[in-house]
DNA sequence: ACGTGCGGGACACCCCGTTAGT
DNA sequence: ACTAACGGGGTGTCCCGCACGT
C-alpha cells in the first residue's frame, strides 16, 4: 500500500474530462483543454485511456454511474413510501442544483444521452444500462409500494417508472433551455404532484429539503 | 415575383443543414458536408449566412418553429377535449417517427436544447421562445378545458402544461438512447394515462391513430 | 455638362479604397469591407475597375498622386529659398498629420512602396514615377537655388534630393513604429538642420507653421 | 544536451517563416507554403508558435533582432571614429545586399515595421524596441566621439541617431521602389556625406569595401 | 508511468471574382 | 450602370493521435 497510492493521473484526467464534456459536450470537449486544466500531459492521457472515446466511455462508468446511484438509486433501498421519498429526491436535488449553479448544465447523464447516443453504440449502451438500472430501481420500489399498499394498486409501476425517469431528463432540459429557476421549479412541482397522486393516502404536504 | 424562379439555394441550404445537425448535432455538424450533400458551393452558403451560428439560429427559426407549430401547436386550435387531442398528438407523433426511423434521432429542438443551450444565447433564447410558446399553447388549452367543465377544476394548468412539454423531451429522449420501440411507446403511454387523468370523463379510451 | 456627373460610384469606391488599404495594406485590404463603407455593390466595383489590383493602380494614379503633387511638390515652384521652403513643408505636414492622427499609419506611398513593390511590377513602376518625380522636384529646386546662390555651391542638387526623400520615408516610418510624437518631431528636426546646413546664410530660425 | 542532438524544427520554422514573411509580408506569407518549404507538418508549427501572429514575433525576437546586432550594432562597439564606421557600415551594407540581390526586397525590419506596426500592438512594440536599441546604439557612439573629439562638438547625438536611421529605412526603402542599383548607392552616398559633415577632421574620403 | 515533439487531416471562415439579370 | 446570387479555393486554426524518450 503506497502512500499516495500514486497521485492517481488516471483519477485526476477523468474528474476534468468529466468536468469538461458536462460544460462543452463531447464532440466540443477537447483534450488538450483536459490535460491542460488537469496538469498532465497528453502522453499520460494516452497511457491510460485508449482515445477520446474510451475516456467518455470511462467517464460515464466511473464518474456518471457512480453518481446516480449514490445519488438517484440508493436512497430508495427499502422506502416505505416510495412516492414520497422520489418527491424528496427531486425536491432536494433541484436545490442543490440551483444552489451550485450546475443547474444551467443540466443533467450531465441526460446530456451525454442526447448528444452521442445516435452517433455511437458504446455510449448508447452504457448510457441506456445506466437509465434502465435508474427504471428499474423506481419499477421495484413502486412494485413493492403496490405491495404495502403505500401506492394505489392500479398503478403500474413499470410504467410510472418510465414517466418518471422521461420526466426527470425533461425538467433538467427546461431548466437548461429556460435558464428559469421558477419554472424548473414549477417543473419539479408538477412531477411531485403527479407522485402524490400514485400515493394511497394524501398525507401531509411537505418532504424534508424544502426551501423557502 | 422574383427575377428567376428562384432555384432557392438558401431554402436548399436550410433544409440540409437541418438534417445535418438532427444527425450530427450542431458541433458536430460539417458545413463542407452540408454544402456537399446540398450541392452547393461554399460561397453560396456564406452569402446567405453569416457563418455556422447564423445558420443554426436560421434552421431554428425557419425550419424547427414551424415543424412545431403545424406538429404541435395548431391541431389544438379550438379544441373541445384538449388532453384527449394531446394524448392523439402524442400517440400520432410517436407512430410517424417510429414508421420514418427519425426516433432513433430524438427530437430536434430538444437536440438543440440540450446541445447549445448552455453554450450560447442566441441559441438558448430562440429555443426558449418555442418552449414557452409550447408551453403556453398548452396552458390556454387546458385552462379553456377548465373553463369548458372539460378538465377537472382543480388542475393547474400551467403546471400540467410544463409537466406535458418535460415529458415530451423525456419520451423522445428515452426513444434515443434506448433505440428500444416498446419503451417509447411505454412512456408515451404513461403520458397519455397522465392526460386521461386530468379530464372529467373518463370516456372511451382510443383516440384516432393507434397502434397495437 | 450633368448637373452632378453621376453621383460618382468610381470616385467614391476610389476614396474608400484609399483609406481602406491606407489602414489594412493592399493585401489585409478587403474588397467588401471597401463597396460596405462605400454603400455600393461588388458589381459596381468590378464595373468601374478590372480587379483588386487594377483599384490599388488607380488609387496611386487618381488618389495618392495628386496628394503629393499638391503637398510636396506645388509649393516649390520658384521658390527663392528651396531648402526653407522644404524645411517649412516638413514642419508644416508633421505637424498636419499629428493633428489628424494619420501620422500613425505612416505615409500612405511609402507604405504601398513596402508592401507591394517587390510582389507586383505595375505596383512598382507607379510608385517609382512618383518617387522619382518628387526627386526631380527637389533636385531642380536645390539646382536653382546653386545657381541662385541660396544654396551652397558645393551642393550636389541630386545627392541632396535622394537623401531628402529617403528622410522623408524615414521619418514617417519612425513615426509610425514608435507612435512617439517626440520621435516624429526630432526626426523632422534633423531633417530640417540638414536642410539648414544646404543654405548659405543661416538666417532666422523659424519658417511659417510652427507649432509651439 | 538535449534528447535527441535536436532536428531543431523550431529553428528550421523560423528560418523559412523569415524568408516568407521577407518575401511575402506578413499578412501575405502563406503557413502553409512555410511549413511546404520547411518540410515540416502544421502541427509542428502549432506545437511551437501559438499562431501566425506568435511566430511573427518570434521572427523578429529571434532572427532580425540578432541580424541586427551582429550587422550594425556590435561594429560600433568602441569605436574611435563613430561616424566613419557608420558610413563603412552603411557601404559594406549596401554591397552586400546588392550582391545578394536581397536589397530588392528591402529591410525585413523596415518591411515589418510599415506594414504591422500600425496594425497589432505586438508587433510594434517588438519593432520600436529594435529600432530604440539601434538608435541608442548610434547615440552612445556619436557622443563618445563628441567627447573623444573625434565628433563635432555642435552635433546633437540623439538627434543625428534619429536622422541615421530615419535615413537608412529610406535608403532602403528607396531602393526597393526604384529597383535602381545606382539610386541606392546614390542614397548611400548622400548618408556617408552627412556622416562625413560630421567629423572634426575631413580625413581621406575611402573606407573599407568601396565599390565604384 | 509519464512527457515532448511532431504528423496529418479537417474545420469554419472568408475572400476575390463572375455571371445572369434588371 | 448596377445588383444579387453564387463559385471555388485558400486561410489560419486546432485537434486527435502516435513514437519516441526517460
Amino acid at each position: 500500500m503506497p502512500p499516495t497510492p500514486p497521485p492517481n493521473t488516471r483519477r485526476k484526467i477523468l474528474l476534468f474530462a468529466f468536468e469538461e464534456f458536462y460544460h462543452h459536450g463531447f464532440q466540443g470537449g477537447s483534450l488538450n483543454r483536459i490535460v491542460e486544466t488537469a496538469g498532465v500531459a497528453k502522453g499520460a492521457l494516452f497511457h491510460h485511456f485508449a482515445g477520446k472515446r474510451e475516456l467518455g466511455y470511462a467517464v460515464i462508468d466511473e464518474i456518471i454511474g457512480p453518481i446516480l446511484e449514490s445519488r438517484w438509486l440508493a436512497p430508495l433501498a427499502g422506502a416505505a413510501d416510495p412516492a414520497a421519498v422520489i418527491a424528496g429526491l427531486f425536491r432536494r436535488t433541484v436545490n442543490q442544483d440551483v444552489r451550485s449553479g450546475s443547474w444551467i448544465h443540466g443533467c450531465p447523464l441526460n446530456n451525454l444521452a442526447q448528444e452521442m447516443s445516435p452517433l455511437d453504440e458504446g455510449f448508447r449502451s452504457r448510457i441506456d444500462a445506466l437509465y434502465s438500472a435508474w427504471r428499474k430501481c423506481y419499477t421495484d420500489a413502486l412494485a413493492a409500494g403496490v405491495r404495502s399498499g403505500a401506492i394505489r394498486p392500479h398503478v403500474d409501476p413499470s410504467q410510472a417508472a418510465t414517466l418518471l425517469v422521461a420526466a426527470q431528463m425533461g425538467v433538467w432540459g427546461t431548466a437548461k433551455s429556460s435558464q428559469n429557476r421558477d419554472l424548473m421549479r414549477q417543473a419539479a412541482a408538477a412531477v411531485c404532484a403527479y407522485l402524490e397522486g400514485l400515493r394511497t393516502q394524501p398525507t401531509l404536504r411537505t418532504q424534508k429539503g424544502e426551501t423557502p
